[in-house]
DNA sequence: CTGAAAGCGCTTACAG
DNA sequence: CTGAAAGCGCTTACAG
């Protein structure tokens, strides 16, 4: 079908032209320590100068290494208009080539452990795995069982062992609660994400830990719940604002969260951030054009599909590996 | 390493099983016509039952075809705030693995012919690849001498007849356009993107073809150039609205300039939509969280991956395929 | 329609 | 440190 013309060079090729066995080729390609210096140099050469590149089925077929690591996405709605996953994917992607892996893309639905997903994770199509905010654990601890190395990009729910990367949620929430502190605030609450999940969890905890921090604790009136949402994060900004009076302050544990906020808080004849101060988080796009432009936190996003790549590639290699926490940042801009 | 003990099941198990041989299993997996009903029916039932899975790398190895399909992302900034790719990404990974296609994830830079991008599509390693958005026409030439198979999701500049598809940019403009028109504005602006690019230069040719079918021509003031940046949206509203005094109607070719429209419109003291309507394009995220929201032209992003990943299949299979060109809608919001 | 056999291009004990 | 050789699990002319 497609006319490649060009003949491929083999290892045949270049052991020939380099005047040694095949064998010794291979070792040098695979970073055989075991092979003269002179001999080395000299296969190094030989493939530089005949533009070599090695068959990757072949080599798979031979080593039972598939050289390739799934990247795995839940194939739910948020991946529609969250650039955090390409983001985070980008890294990923980068890391993974630059050390000879390929990242293989898996946007599906991960709802059952007899899945497509699983079939395919436990198929030996792949040599590792990362996975997206991971909810369905049972797939997981058949992974393990079956011993496909994996990393999980957010902090997973159960607190076992698994290997993962999150930002600092915690230390998010606790940097929103001390700004409004230090800058004078009096009565700050906030509007949570989904705290059944964990990143939501720690937003608060940490948001919790801060009115700690000031010899004070939040009473029940100063939480809200909200989904994410925009919507969520208006009805919440309704409830706080007749709930608490004095009310000049709000951490709302996502941006779409705060705009929503913000409008609540306006359409309420609150001026933000004069009347009532409002910090976001994920430094997304919205913070940006929002009106007044929204503080919030933010963490290196690249960076932690960067760190997930890295962590399995270490744990490829058989090392040990530990879960890193990357910190987070907190943006100032005109709501607080 | 991977305690895999489960010793892998081949052609031979299911041949022996079902009585025929390793060659006729092969045939009935890749469906070639050419075998008896009811042996093709054993096989079948064999595989269903033994649970097998092909070995791709054998079958790569064997076949020259390696199953996989590169989706290729140029790694400038612009994936990182904007969620479009990893929409597109997901539609093509779906259909992708549907039909039994790795999708290759490679976010690299695709400056030069001889970059690493260039080089791994020539190496052999996929049977072929969906590019996003274009600029480096060279390599893409290159490609085809080799006979490489791929898709351009977006318009390539260079009206050759490389296989794209895209959303209906021009399409857009002129509803926008048409929409201001109906609805009884007078002076209408547009602020467009790049329009060196095709996709700003199509959403200009419709919106001005708005014009030409009311029987009128848009003056040259009321075409402001941006970026596609929120700022450069609000430097060139600035611009409309000193040059042109009823002003009372903008198209910007993006959500993002849009968004920096209306706030440089209130600024200058004016109403949205009351005194100007404003419609973007995209229908972002920050289209739903402006205020006043915003009218925007929106597209099927998914479906322009799926699109991407049908006529990729179709092309593997010799099969003639036509560049598609997916209608937009306008969503009505506040704005206009 | 079917099967025996060669071959795809690597890797890796094994023997030296 | 090195090479000859077997083997990884498929596919595909070839002969029937």
């Amino acid at each position: 079908m497609a006319p490649s013309k060009k003949p491929r060079i083999t290892y045949s090729d270049i052991a020939k032209e380099a005047g040694v066995s095949k064998a010794t080729v291979s070792r040098v390609l695979n970073d055989d320590p075991n092979v003269d210096d002179d001999r080395r140099k000299r296969v190094v050469e030989t493939v530089e100068k005949m533009g070599y590149k090695r068959n990757r089925a072949a080599s798979a077929l031979a080593s039972g290494k598939t050289g390739m690591i799934a990247i795995v996405i839940d194939d739910d709605l948020s991946i529609l208009s969250d650039p955090f996953y390409a983001t985070v994917a980008s890294g990923i992607s980068r890391v993974l080539m630059r050390n000879d892996l390929q990242p293989l893309l898996l946007v599906a639905e991960m709802n059952s452990v007899d899945g497509p997903v699983a079939h395919y994770l436990q198929g030996g199509e792949v040599d590792g795995a990362i996975f997206f905010q991971l909810h369905e654990s049972s797939l997981i601890r058949k992974l393990e069982k079956i011993g496909l190395p994996f990393v999980i990009v957010g902090t997973p729910h159960t607190n076992s062992d698994f290997l993962y990367v999150d930002c600092d949620n915690f230390g998010g929430g606790l940097q929103a609660a001390r700004h409004f502190f230090e800058s004078g605030r009096k009565v700050i609450g906030t509007i949570t994400g989904d705290i059944v999940a964990t990143a939501g969890k720690q937003r608060l905890d940490g948001f919790m830990q801060g009115y700690r921090e000031h010899g004070k604790v939040a009473s029940k009136k100063l939480v809200a719940q909200g989904d994410y949402s925009l919507d969520s994060g208006r009805i919440a900004m309704r409830h706080l604002l007749a709930d608490n009076p004095g009310l000049d302050a709000v951490f709302a544990a996502n941006d779409l969260m705060a705009v929503g906020a913000i409008a609540a808080a306006e359409e309420a004849g609150k001026v933000v951030p004069d009347d009532i101060a409002i910090i976001g988080f994920d430094d997304s796009l919205v913070a940006q054009t929002s009106r007044p432009p929204l503080s919030s936190i933010k963490q290196d996003v690249v960076n932690l599909g960067e760190t997930a790549a890295n962590l399995l590639i270490g744990k490829l290699k058989d090392e040990q590996m530990e879960s890193v926490i990357l910190p987070v940042e907190l943006i100032s801009r005109q709501s607080a």
